[in-house]
DNA sequence: TATGAATGAGCGTTCATTCAT
DNA sequence: CATGAATGAACGCTCATTCAT
């Protein structure tokens, strides 16, 4: 007797449940302060329940981790590289991404601590890094571009998509302390400076 | 019994070289994964002894962190922010800057973690934000000499300010893959764009 | 509704077949070894339907032990103390005994380890302990018909029954590293020295 | 600054009790009935403390099985299979046997319990089967002795060595229930039947 | 009857901290 | 001051058992 539709659903949320109150804690408390009891008593579990789901704490933190890249790669990589207008298309992607980066408090919060202990979260450092490689590698694209339309000055293109995705973490880690809003508007043409737009 | 000018010696001694493999320690093995023991058996000293210079865990970690900051302090704000040549003052700073966080590899690890995990380590990560708070506003006065003498294009100059040091922050955090070196060459150039010098 | 034929027959065999594998993990994992998860898969039923077959674990693992024992009752009691060659009875009844041993390999394991701990399982124990207190009986009729003919040298025949049933148990338990069969040919005869026949 | 001859020597003390009680702990709750806590409890020092001495529950464990037996092996092995007199030798060495196996009462049902599992304690159960061995073949040496002055019985001597160590084991075995004690006066006389010894 | 998600007591183990020596 | 044994709270995890479906 398989699991009827209604109950299938209801784990589906339980699930997703116990996802987001872990993101929120391995933020907070990092890894080591987040426990499993207090993620029972955040969803509203009980303790046994999480095994239930995640065959242990790692399982869960690799969820955490991983599961939210699929969701927000689409949003993060929707530029186009071979755009006709690259000025533009920069402006436009340089928006997109500081609105992403500001809503992914927590998880990014969560991504730091995985760089900063890597050799301890290996398979989880490995997803992100090759989300960031592909990542990099799309900038590099439309910076290329833009050269080559003379509209951006020239420069090693890997090295300016580089330190592109660099300033997008540097500015999350260093909006920590929320007395300022890292993603203030003035940011976006500041960044656009980073690229070398050839003024017109 | 005063101790003897020997004993003060063979003490500071000891005292440094628990915080440097407690450094070591921290930066490889998080917070929660450096054990005393640890410490103790890298530093080949007793597991009591580091009560004798530490009062616990915590303070161990506390001066880990904090002390090495008046080391570096001096070199990270060795710069003039009312030069009379803002361009070149700028572009030797860009290259000390590289330099200095190019060598302090675990350390740096170490902040990552501590902002990563503000709440958890809330005297720490004060003494790092003042020290920051303290390095920017260096930075911004230095962008404001040069608006002022017309050799960098104009933009709040806090915000430029807050960009460049993200960007030192931000490019440690994605160097930790080793397959490239955030501190290369060619970053200073690209750097140095985020300011907007204005061709001559 | 009463089940029918069919239905009934199915549970028969899925209890059956419960106990078959629960006897092979039992002597093979222990008791705590033993899971109820694991004795599922390996009758490939459900985790819920071990318990409808078997109350819990202890009443599981007390039908492992206890059923079996009538099955093979006959078998090993199936000699006649009052024969009137004692001395060929004997020589059948151990060769009897020994291929039954032979074969319950499995099952005295299990048995090996609730006499190791029968304290922990009283119930077993005492269904075990009163068949093997029938057998030795039994044998020592026997023991006491070839002494009354004159077959046998004088010995208590109640210590000669005893160490008789000794032997079969320890022949079981030194035999378990294989690299030996306990139960080969030679074993017999040795065996039959304990009884001490009289050469005519 | 080493530990005082007097610390060394209390330090030693609570190891051996720590072994004392769990060897009886073993014996009567078997492995995974005996938790450290009970342990700990039952020696009256501290739940930790019990780590100190041993690294884990398993390598408590193995002391409990292993460190006795050099204990008892010169015991059990001081028969000479050389003797000029190999019917009295044996009759020694048999009532030495019974009255060591009679006092290792809580040790043999350790032994019991590790044979009937010995997948899940091979390092344990190894060391007591190389005992076994060196045991089995130095009494095989003596059945020859004995064979070759023809006092005993013409049989494979490798078979009667192995029949007596069994009934030893069996014997221990088939006394828990305490109602009988397994080693009383009789037994010795029908174990000696085993080696098939000539009337002279 | 069959199923498997839900539960939480209880386990082994770690480790910061204390303190007698 | 140096040492390391002693302590026990707190952790991750397992698993027999229950029960809604």
């Amino acid at each position: 007797m398989p699991l009827s539709e209604k109950q299938r659903e209801n784990m589906k949320r339980k699930r997703t449940l116990i996802l987001d109150v872990a993101t929120e804690l391995f933020a907070t408390l990092g890894y080591e302060g987040t426990t499993i009891k207090k993620v029972s008593e955040a969803a509203e579990i009980s303790f046994g329940s999480v095994f239930t789901y995640f065959k242990d704490k790692e399982a869960l933190f690799y969820a955490v981790v991983v599961e939210p890249i699929e969701a927000f790669k689409n949003d993060v990589l929707s530029f186009n590289p071979e755009s006709e207008e690259p000025l533009i298309e920069l402006k436009i992607m340089i928006d997109r991404h500081m609105t992403i980066y500001a809503s992914l408090q927590n998880y990014l919060m969560i991504v730091v601590q995985i760089i900063g202990q890597h050799n301890k979260y290996p398979e989880a450092f490995a997803k992100l890094d090759a989300f960031h490689d592909q990542f990099r590698e799309k900038v590099k694209r439309l910076v290329e571009n833009g050269q080559n339309k003379q509209v951006l000055i020239d420069q090693d293109p890997m090295t300016v998509a580089t330190m592109y995705t660099s300033l997008l973490s540097g500015l999350r880690i260093n909006s920590v302390d929320s007395r300022y809003s890292a993603f203030q508007g003035s940011f976006n043409e500041t960044t656009m400076q980073l690229f070398g737009p050839i003024k017109q």
